[in-house]
DNA sequence: CTGAAAGCGCTAACAC
DNA sequence: GTGTTAGCGCTTTCAG
C-alpha cells in the first residue's frame, strides 16, 4: 500500500495537494484531481487513519463496553449503536467485560491506548477507573459515577408495570425472580415491583438469582422453590430466565397462563419464540442506543452536557403468558 | 494526556530512554525505571498505540465482519474470536453488515484505511473486494476466493446426520426446511440431508427459506405448507427456525416429538430454552472461533497457510424434540 | 491554486 | 546505559 508521498510523485503534484484533494480541503484544479483520482485508483491507495488520528486528536474510533455480546439484550443495544455510530463516520471497538474487574480495566487501558473518541459502557465492575477518565464516557443500565452520564429505561416503571399487570389479571400470590443485586436495572425492577405490591397492599414473595443469563443456574434455584405451584403470578427479571421458568413450570405439569401467569423484561425475540408467548415489559432498545451514540457524540464535539440521568419509558407488551383480553372477560367473571 | 517526550521531560531523561523502558527493549538503570514509572502514574500517561502502529507498522486491531451481532451463531463466534484476539493482543473492530454489499464496502474501506493486522470475515457479499485485498483474511462458515482460507464446520455431514437422525428414529416422511440460497452453510446441510435420504432410498420434500432469521417470514412460508401434519420428521436449517417451527406446529396441536419429530441446527442456548427441548446438530464453535484467530494471526505473522478449507466435525445432541433413548425402544417395538 | 516544511507521537539506528 | 536524530504517513500553516 503507498503512501500519500507516493501517489503526489506518481501524479506528479505536492504533497499537500493530494490531502487537499483526499480530505475535500482547499482548492485543486479539475485536472489535478482526475490525476491523482488515477493514481489512487491504479495503486488501491487509502489514506492512513491512524496517521490521520494522530495529527487531527480524532481517531473516530469508540469502544463499546458491554458484559457480553451473547445477551439479547446487548448484542440488540450492540447493533443500534453501531449503526448509529457509523452514521457518524465512527467505528465501534468491541469490548466483552463478562463482567470481570481485570478484563474490564484491561479494555480500558486498550481503548486509551487506541485514542478512542469516546465510550460507551454498562455494567462496569472498575467504576473507580473511570473517575478521572480523559474520555468522553457515556453509560447504559448501570451508573458509573456522578460525573458520568447514564441512559437507561425506566426499569423501576418498569417493575411496578409487571406487578399492576399481574394484579389486574387477578393474581394475588404473586413470586418475583429478582437479577443480580450488582445489576442497578434489575434492582429498580425488584424495587418497582415491590412498591406497586404495596400499593396494592399485596404481599409478595422474591427470590434472587446471583448471576447473569446462566441458565443452569436459575434451574437449581427453582428446585429449591418447594411450592412454585402456589403461585398464580410470576415476575422474572428478563426474558430468557422467564423462558427457562416457564420450561420449568410446564415440565412440572403446570399451565400456562392457566395455573400461573408470567411476565419477563425486555421483549426480546425469544417472548416470540417460546409457548405460550411471553408477555414482557418492553425497553425501548433503539431509542436507548440511538441517545447513547447522539450524547456521546456531542460530548466529544465539546459540548456540555449537564443532564446525568436519562430515562426512556418503557412499555408492556401483552401477550399469552397472561390472558390475552379475550380471556381475560371470561376471567374476570370467575374472579 | 501527556506524549512520550513530556514523561522523558520530567523524567530528566531522554525520550529513547522511556520507550526503552515502556517496551521492555534495550536496557534502562534500575534508578531511571523508577523515576520514569512515577512520571507515567503522575501523569496518567498511555502510550500512542496509533503513532506505535504508523511505525511498526502493525495497529493490533483485527476486524471482524459479520451479517448481523444478533444471531446467536455469530455473537457465539464473536465471543470466542474476541476471547483468542485478545490472548494475543489485538482487539476487534465489529463490522455488522447486515448481508448489505453497500455496508459491507464501506466496512472494507474503514477496516483497510484503520491499517488493521487481519480480517475475519462470514458470508461476504461483495467476494471480488476481496480478491485484490493486502491484508490477511480468514473466512468462516462462507467461501470467499479460492486464496483464501474457509473455516467452517462440516455442514454437508451435519445435514447427513440430521436425516440419518430422523430416520433412525423412524421417520419416512420428512421435511427439510432450507436456509437462504447465498448462504454456502446452509445449501450444504441441504445437500448432505438430500444425499443422506437417496443412500436410504427416501424421499423428502424440501422447502426454501430466503432470508436469516426474520422469524415472521418463516411463519408465512409455513402457513403455505397445506398438510405440514402429513410429515412425522422436520429438519430446519437452524435452531431459531426450528422453534419457530416448533411453535407454528404446537399452535396447531400437533404434538413433538409424538406426532412430528423435529431437530435443528447450530446447538445454540434456545435448544433448552424451548419445550420439549430441541434435538440439534452441534457446531464447535469454540473450536471455529479459536482456529480462526490462530490461523489468521500466522497469516499475519508472514507463515504460509497451503490449505484452503478446513472442515470441523459436527455432532449430533438428542433431545427430546426426537425421542429419547428411552422411548426409542418401545417405539422400536412398535415400527 | 500549489508546494515546502514543520510537527503529530512514536521507534530504532547510531553515536557517545 | 543513554540521548540524538531520522522517519513512519499524515495535515496544515505559510509562502509563492
Amino acid at each position: 500500500m503507498p503512501n500519500i508521498r507516493e501517489i503526489a510523485k506518481r501524479a506528479g503534484v505536492g504533497i499537500a495537494t493530494v490531502s487537499r484533494y483526499i480530505n475535500n480541503t482547499g482548492y485543486v484544479s479539475e485536472e489535478v484531481k482526475l490525476k491523482i483520482q488515477k493514481e489512487i485508483d491504479e495503486s488501491g491507495y487509502t489514506p492512513n487513519a491512524l496517521a490521520r488520528a494522530i495529527f487531527t486528536k480524532n481517531s473516530k474510533t469508540l469502544g463499546l463496553m458491554i458484559p457480553n455480546i451473547t445477551n439479547p439484550f446487548f448484542n440488540q443495544m450492540a447493533t443500534v449503536i453501531e449503526e448509529h455510530a457509523n452514521r457518524f463516520g465512527y467505528t465501534l471497538f468491541l469490548c466483552n467485560t463478562e463482567d470481570n474487574e481485570e478484563k474490564e480495566k484491561e479494555y480500558l487501558e486498550v481503548l486509551k491506548s487506541h485514542r478512542v473518541a469516546g465510550i460507551i459502557a454498562s455494567r462496569s465492575m472498575c467504576k473507580d477507573e473511570y473517575l478521572n477518565i480523559q474520555i468522553p464516557v457515556i453509560s447504559f443500565e448501570n451508573h458509573i459515577s456522578s460525573s458520568i452520564l447514564t441512559i437507561s429505561s425506566d426499569n423501576y416503571k418498569g417493575g411496578k408495570m409487571a406487578f399492576n399487570h399481574l394484579y389486574e389479571r387477578g393474581c394475588r400470590n404473586i413470586l418475583h425472580i429478582k437479577g443480580p443485586k450488582t445489576f442497578d436495572a434489575t434492582e429498580m425492577r425488584y424495587q418497582g415491583f415491590i412498591d406497586g405490591a404495596k400499593e396494592k397492599n399485596i404481599e409478595v414473595h422474591v427470590i434472587g438469582f446471583e448471576s447473569d443469563f446462566q441458565v443452569k443456574m436459575l434451574e437449581e434455584n427453582l428446585n429449591n422453590i418447594i411450592n412454585i405451584e402456589k403461585y398464580d403470578g410470576i415476575f422474572v427479571f428478563n426474558d430468557i430466565a422467564a423462558a427457562t421458568v416457564m420450561k420449568y413450570l410446564k415440565e412440572k405439569g403446570i399451565r400456562i397462563p392457566d395455573d400461573i401467569q408470567i411476565i419477563g423484561f425486555d421483549n426480546s425475540f425469544i417472548c416470540e419464540l417460546v409457548h405460550p408467548s411471553l408477555t414482557t415489559i418492553e425497553q425501548p432498545i433503539k431509542d436507548l442506543g440511538a441517545l447513547a451514540v447522539e450524547f456521546l457524540i456531542d460530548l466529544i464535539n465539546g459540548e456540555d452536557i449537564v443532564i446525568k440521568n436519562y430515562l426512556v419509558e418503557t412499555k408492556l407488551i401483552q401477550r399469552e403468558s397472561t390472558f390475552l383480553s379475550s380471556e381475560v372477560m371470561s376471567q374476570s367473571l370467575v374472579d
